[in-house]
Order: C-alpha cells, then sequence, then structure tokens
DNA sequence: ATTGAAAATGAAAATGATTTTCAATATCAG
DNA sequence: CTGATATTGAAAATCATTTTCATTTTCAAT
C-alpha cells in the first residue's frame, strides 16, 4: 500500500501516518467539488467508520496549512474546502452541483495599479471568483 | 429630525420606524468599515443602550435583503456587513484595519468569456475583491 | 386624542458549528 | 520490543446565530 503524497507531505512535517487521516486525506484529495467538514465526516466513514469529527477537523486545518486544501467562499456559506490548485489560480463553481474547475490568466494587473494609484492603497492580494452552471446542469 | 433614507426605504417596504433600527441603521450607514454582528451591537448602543443583539441580526437580514448592506468575505471569516456600493463595484479592503473602499471598471468579460468557452460553463456571476493596506496603515 | 390589530422588541432558551479537554490508544524512533 | 509522545474520539465547553414568547410599540382607523 503506496501512501498518498499528500500522506507523505504531512508525514515530512511530523504528522504520523494513520488511518483515520488517510480516510479524510483520500476524501479530500477524491472530490472534484467543496465539502464542508460534515460531508467530508460522512464520505470518510464509508471507508472508516470509527472516524470522529474532531479529526475532521483537524486534519482539514492541517492540509490547509500545508496549502493542499483551500476554503471555498459561496453564498451559502464559507465552511467548504476544495484541493487547492497548483500555482496562481482561482475557481469556477457551478452553482446547482457544487462542482468546481480552477483556472488561470487572468489578467488584473494594470486594474489593480491603476486602483492603487487612484486610491493609495498598496493592493497585495486579491480574490477573483467565478460562479455558474456546469455543462450538465446548464 | 428628518429620516434616513434607509429608514424610509424599509418603511416603503411596510417596516415600522423604530429606535432600535434607527440606530442599527445609522451605525451600519456611517461606517466605512465592515461591521460584525457584534460590532453594530455595541456602536448601536451608544445611541440606544436597550437595543438587543437580536434586533441587529435582524435588521441586517432586513438591510441585506433591501441590498442596502452586503456581506463582507475575508480570510478571517465572513459575518461582516457593509454599505453596498451602488450598481456594479467591488471592494478593496485595508487587512489592517478593515477600511474599505469600492471600485468599478473590472474588465474580465474576454477572460470570462475565454473560459466560458473553455469549460462549458455558462458563467453568471463574479466576485472580485482586492486586499491591500491603507495610505495611513502602510 | 384614543383604540386596537399587528409588528417589533429583548430576554431567555434552543440550536448548530466549532473548539477544548482528557483519558485511552496508536505510532514509530531507538 | 519498549517507551515517549502524537493522535484519537467522546464528552463538555464555547461561540455565533436563530427561535420562542410575553410584553411593548407603532400606526392606521376611528
Ligand atoms: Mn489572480
Ligand atoms: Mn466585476
Ligand atoms: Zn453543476
Ligand atoms: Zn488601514
Amino acid at each position: 500500500m503506496t501512501e498518498h503524497p499528500w500522506m507523505n507531505q504531512l508525514n515530512e512535517q511530523g504528522y504520523r501516518l494513520t488511518g483515520a487521516r488517510r480516510a479524510v486525506v483520500e476524501t479530500m484529495a477524491e472530490s472534484t467539488h467543496a465539502l464542508t467538514p460534515i460531508e467530508v465526516y460522512d464520505k470518510a466513514r464509508e471507508s472508516y467508520p470509527a472516524l470522529g469529527l474532531v479529526t475532521v477537523y483537524r486534519t482539514l486545518e492541517a492540509l490547509e496549512e500545508q496549502g493542499l486544501i483551500q476554503r471555498v467562499h459561496r453564498p451559502e456559506g464559507c465552511q467548504a474546502f476544495i484541493t487547492a490548485p497548483a500555482g496562481h489560480q482561482h475557481l469556477l463553481l457551478c452553482k446547482q452541483c457544487g462542482q468546481a474547475i480552477s483556472f488561470e490568466g487572468d489578467d488584473l494587473e494594470s486594474l489593480i495599479n491603476s486602483i492603487a494609484r487612484r486610491t493609495g492603497y498598496q493592493v497585495t492580494e486579491h480574490w477573483l471568483q467565478l460562479f455558474g452552471l456546469c455543462p450538465s446542469c446548464k
């Protein structure tokens, strides 16, 4: 049984390899949808029934710290998590089914520069997120 | 005593004019920072000490329904509210002091079209938010 | 001005999500 | 193997928000 890369990264950071962690990691890594802690809990218990909800919270926190997952903000709430895209990417979310796709190539440089100039702010970060309907939902 | 325009709008929608509501409305309308319900509560009690936190929640809900305020999403949490900008605008937030400025003129048309084409999604909405340091905080 | 129906209020209780505590268990370096 | 220590899940605690409800306030109709 070869470990999932996320498990190896956690291990290198000093985390031990446990079944509970493995169940949460695999649930998150497999999902193309944003999942809430409870959804992760329910899904992960299919392969590891003894799992506690507390461990889900703790593992999600560790994965977020490692930059492997990220919190997803949505109108209905901001408690969901999804695999973090590599590099500078943003999310496109289906409002119907929650399916998420990440994209890159946003060019906000000139907009940001002009706003920085006009407002006197030093702009250090930006959030961009698109919402819509995925091919199968529309 | 002339009523605040927001109070008039609420009144036209059938809401009654009360002191508790007035205190919350004026607190929100005056603030250039995003405020959490508790912050609104503390601020508004300066002018209306009998105010209950429940009424803050209820009034914020009404103001959001009327499109007069909007929820602000931030890394530290998404429970804060701020005056909604008129028309299609986005927010620039100071990470230090929470001061908010709204701006327009983002041109995401071509980006959105190209992503829609590439992914097959129908894109209906977007969130854009900038973070940084305001002139006095940097 | 008075009245009364309906809306609004705030205190307290209920709920729901997340965090903390803690005793028992599992991992893993030595 | 062994033992130090990280991890676990149950239960309790905390914290934000919502619901309930008896009382008060608003305001339209007299
Ligand atoms: Mn970007
Ligand atoms: Mn825009
Ligand atoms: Zn969909
Ligand atoms: Zn500032």
